[in-house]
DNA sequence: AAACTGTTTTTTCACGATAAAAGACATTAT
DNA sequence: ATAATGTCTTTTATCGTGAAAAAACAGTTT
């Protein structure tokens, strides 16, 4: 089967959604670089939108002949890579029911289970070791090291280590710097989340990720930085299977989040210090109760 | 071609040495143990072990005919791993002539260069990619930091922050505790390599990856013992390529290593803070001095 | 019965092959 | 002359395949 046309699909569904506002479409390059893709996958996508009638197309010109109706999207399913398709199924075999620490991992079960190929498995596995879950014997198996509280312990000390020294570093950059700009916004959203948050509170997450990653970026060490992937990744599934009081839980984040700006702002270093350890305190709260003390799942 | 058998060639050396000192050989399990391979591997060793005449083998009984003679072994270079091969020429190219930082790699011509597989390269490059010193364009190629400045700080920012907590938290550790005793070894050996420094300063590196190693595992925490990787591995290369006063050198850091250890032994945390400072200091100032302000080398 | 040896099955490792996607080059239009 | 399109080449992503190595199972020996 070798390789699916995800890239292409996804980026057909996306181009789809420019087609409502324009009259024509623009050039190949453009396009390519609106979509992120190559002028290669680009021509594949409007050869398409020519086929099936949704625009004429003559070189330079890509008039729109009709609005996109929803049988003209790719289904969602398809527009997935192979390694999201892979870290899904993974991590629901590890969160829900099959999770025993020790627990051998089998590259060629699981390949079969996903049906998908070795290869990308083992490439999956590669790329998720660094997230400390999982540890490779030589010449043989995979080992779970689990989900266990000893790992969320871990996990924060580092998290609580990058953001202090993050957090004071945002606060000495110069007032006329990027970032404040980016911050203001960032508290903007806060505020409009927080007065619909009966509604909204789902859309916390992703806000939240982009507020830390904002911080931990004023580090400028790459090795703060991508240590956030690990975080951002845990915390991702951390929020998939514990929805318990999620509203209340984000509410109070979102509040604690204000603080930690305000105190940002101030450039007082005190100040950020203790809203920064105030919220990360809680973080590491919310993140440890959702563990059970032995998390034991039988095999699947 | 598939896979070579380095495991079986590396184990069959090993297993060799293990001749000299015994008239018969122990049971095929054990052997397995103490070789680090399976039992499917000691039988390969044994069954060649016998067909060359270097041992009788029947059930059980596996006595020593012959002393084993240099051509007995297989020559090194066919012993080490796919990873260790690809790694070498990657780390050869990076240093001795080919790193522009922004420079793309290209992993069907490195495949290509060094004759080995895509899929084994693709491998490499992912595990290598938390190094921080590469980057995956999606769907398309990889790009090259750089080994530079910038690099060298932002690694020694977090092994600093690491290693101080972690010598904190291993000089808290009860007296019972067998890393004191760990500890103890290290500093003989230091005093050893101290005393015949002329002509053994070259084992030095391989000593601090010992030392270091020990105490950041004090930090119980996974995150940090793993980032030591990074270090090893930048520090082992950097060895390689910088050889200017390296005597001297190292006589420094041993002399800073054994006031470190007196600090730790001392339990006295502004001591161990002192020593660690001083000595990470030292290692920065060399790691630096050796990368030249602008390292840029012809492509090979 | 515990530990070993003999045999068979399964898994990992690495390759070449192929379609998707990117990129490079040549040509044409503004 | 610049920037697009049309065409061709190269590279990446993924699979199936087969040998090396591990692991499981069965039969022996002490």
């Amino acid at each position: 089967m070798s390789k699916s046309n995800n890239v292409y699909k996804d980026a057909y569904n996306r181009c789809l959604r420019l087609l409502d506002e324009t009259r024509s479409l623009p050039s190949e390059p453009e396009l390519g670089t609106l979509l992120g893709v190559s002028r290669t996958t680009v021509r594949t996508i409007l050869a398409r939108m020519e086929e099936t009638g949704l625009i004429a197309w003559n070189k330079r010109a890509k008039t729109v002949l009709r609005e996109p109706r929803p049988y003209d999207f790719f289904p969602e399913e398809e527009t997935d890579t192979l390694a999201e398709i892979i870290e899904r199924s993974f991590m629901r075999r590890l969160l829900a029911g099959g999770a025993e620490a020790g627990m051998q991992i089998n590259e060629l079960e699981l390949a079969r289970e996903i049906g998908v190929g070795t290869t990308s498995v083992r490439e999956f596995l590669i790329r998720f070791s660094r997230f400390g879950l999982i540890e490779k014997r030589r010449n043989s198996h995979w080992v779970l090291k689990g989900f266990t509280r000893a790992f969320a312990l871990e996990l924060t000390e580092i998290r609580e280590m990058f953001e202090l020294r993050s957090a004071a570093a945002f606060a000495a950059l110069p007032q006329d710097s990027a970032v404040w700009v980016d911050l203001d916004r960032l508290e903007d959203e806060h505020r409009q989340l927080a007065s619909e948050i009966a509604s909204r509170f789902n859309e916390f997450s992703e806000l939240d990720e982009r507020f830390h990653r904002l911080i931990h970026r004023a580090s400028h060490n790459r090795f703060i930085v991508d240590f956030y992937d690990v975080i951002a990744m845990i915390f991702h599934y951390h929020y998939q299977w514990n929805k318990a009081q999620e509203r209340e839980r984000n509410e109070v984040a979102i509040g604690e989040h204000l603080v930690y700006i305000e105190a940002l702002k101030s450039r007082d270093l005190g100040k950020v210090d203790a809203a920064c350890r105030k919220h990360l305190k809680s973080a590491r709260q919310t993140l440890l109760t959702s563990i059970p003390e032995s998390r034991s799942l039988q095999k699947s």
